[in-house]
Order: C-alpha cells, then structure tokens, then sequence
DNA sequence: CAAGATTTATTACAAATGTAGTGGACGAGC
DNA sequence: GCTCGTCCACTACATTTGTAATAAATCTTG
C-alpha cells in the first residue's frame, strides 16, 4: 500500500499538518478556514478519512484534544503522486516532462546551472547502477 | 472552460483518438480492449461523457457509424494538466519539480544534453520577455 | 420483409470525493 | 447538578469516476 492516494482537498490538510505538527483538529480546521472557507466539519471529515488510509496517525493525550501529525513523508507522497503523473500524461518517460517543465519554467540563471549540474550526476549515477 | 477535465480511464480514450483519428467507437473499443480489457459499452460510455465535456466532437455522416475526432489538442491538455500538477504539488514551484525529475529520471548522455540546451534557452528567453 | 448484427441511448450501481449537518460525550463554569 | 461550549462519531447527500447491462433503433442479409 505504501502510498496512500490524496485528492486535491486532503492533500490540503496534508499540507497544513506537514508545515507543522502535531495540531489538533481544530487548529488545522481553523487554519484551513481562513485559507479555503471550509466548515469545521469539513476538515474533520478530511482528517478522518487520512487516518484511515494511513496519511496520518493520532496522537492521544489523556484529557487533552487529539493531535494529528503525518503518518507519510512528504517527500514519499510527492514522490508516488509524479510518478503516476509521469506515467500518465507522459507515458512514463520523463524527457518530454523535463522538456516540457524546462521549456515552460521562467528559471534564474542559478537556478538552471543547478539544474544542470543534477543532469550531469544523473548520467553517473546512470553509469553505476 | 479552455482544457476539460480528463480523469484516468477517459484519458486512455483520448490516448487511442489522438494517435489516430477520427475513428468510429467500437474501433477505439477494439483499441482498448486489447490494452485494457474493457468492455465495449465502457468505451461508449467513456466516449460520451468526452463528448459532453467538449473533449472529443462526433463526425456525423450519413448511414455511416459515427467517427469521433479529439476536440482538443493533446498538447493544450497536457499543459492544463501539468499546470494543476505543479500547482498541487509542488505549490507552483517548477525549480523543485524539475529537481525532483531530474534526479530521479534515467537520462541517456543524450537527453542530458538536448535538456541542459533547452534550460540555457529557458534563461534567454527570460531576458527578453 | 423478418431475424440477427451493429450502433446508439438510457439506466445502473458502487466507490471516491467534496462539503457539510446532527447528535452524543465530556469537561468548565455558574 | 444543570448548562454551555468543545470534541468526536456518525450520517448525509450531490458529483464524479469506473465499469458496465439493458433496451431501443437501425442496418444487413437471407
């Protein structure tokens, strides 16, 4: 099961939680709130249905209201969201993603020579698999 | 409403209609049967709901079964489905995702270098904007 | 033209998603 | 102890998606 599968609102709580956690609910409710208009039902709904797929994980506190804190990593979900997207739009083949991204990103100077010194260490790594 | 909406099963659809087209239903059903396994009323009914959403437009000729054609260039959903990607993501932020790609993609020495070009020109083209 | 084959239209139905409302449990004050 | 506000569990309900079946219209062919 390793990834979990997140729609466009639970990654939104997911979001919220991987900024800073644990919350409780409310806090993460009034926090998406202000940023999506949602009722306070609407976000528990959203955190319930991430502790059942495993996204997150419940911290109890005796007397005290739940805390909820990311069951996944960040790096781990976005990792298993690109690689069916690649696979997607893209067939899995991640040149005419890069030529699309790199085509259509404004990027700083910087930024591009970073970009092209990963390139280059993804051929060596290529080379020693 | 410029790019529709496309999830995964009508995207399949478009796949078949955009490698060649127009071409009549139980055509694309052959198609996808053979990839998929689906049933020929599947497809109908994926064709149709592509039809409602302005993705795919029916040539209509007499006597005949109707062709369906695609309604909208791969390459406009492609983008409109990059850029949500990016946005839900990657929080708009192409640098990351291009890290996040290109580190993880497996490049022939060529790509590399077709891909560091077109980084090179992403910069002019930001200069004259 | 009747019968079977093909095409099209209508309907089905469960799971997932978006977006809450209702009602009960529990602790804080009056 | 009763009342009010929180917190939580359960229920609700429309849409969208995945995956078809059934029925109606039409064409083909003996």
């Amino acid at each position: 099961m390793s990834a979990p599968n997140i729609p466009e609102s639970e990654w939104s709580v997911m979001e919220v939680l991987w900024d800073a956690s644990p919350q409780t609910a409310s806090e993460v409710a009034k926090t998406l709130n202000q940023r999506k208009g949602w009722a306070e039902n609407t976000v528990r709904t959203l955190l319930s249905r991430l502790v059942e797929k495993g996204a997150l994980e419940i911290v109890e506190k005796a007397g005290m209201p739940r805390l909820y804190a990311p069951a996944v990593k960040r790096q781990a979900v976005v990792k298993a969201e690109s690689e069916s997207f690649l696979e997607r739009i893209f067939q899995g083949a991640a040149k005419p993603l890069l030529v699309h991204f790199a085509s259509n990103a404004r990027l700083t100077p910087d930024e591009v020579r970073e970009l092209k010194t990963l390139l280059d260490q993804s051929i060596e790594k290529n080379n020693q698999p």
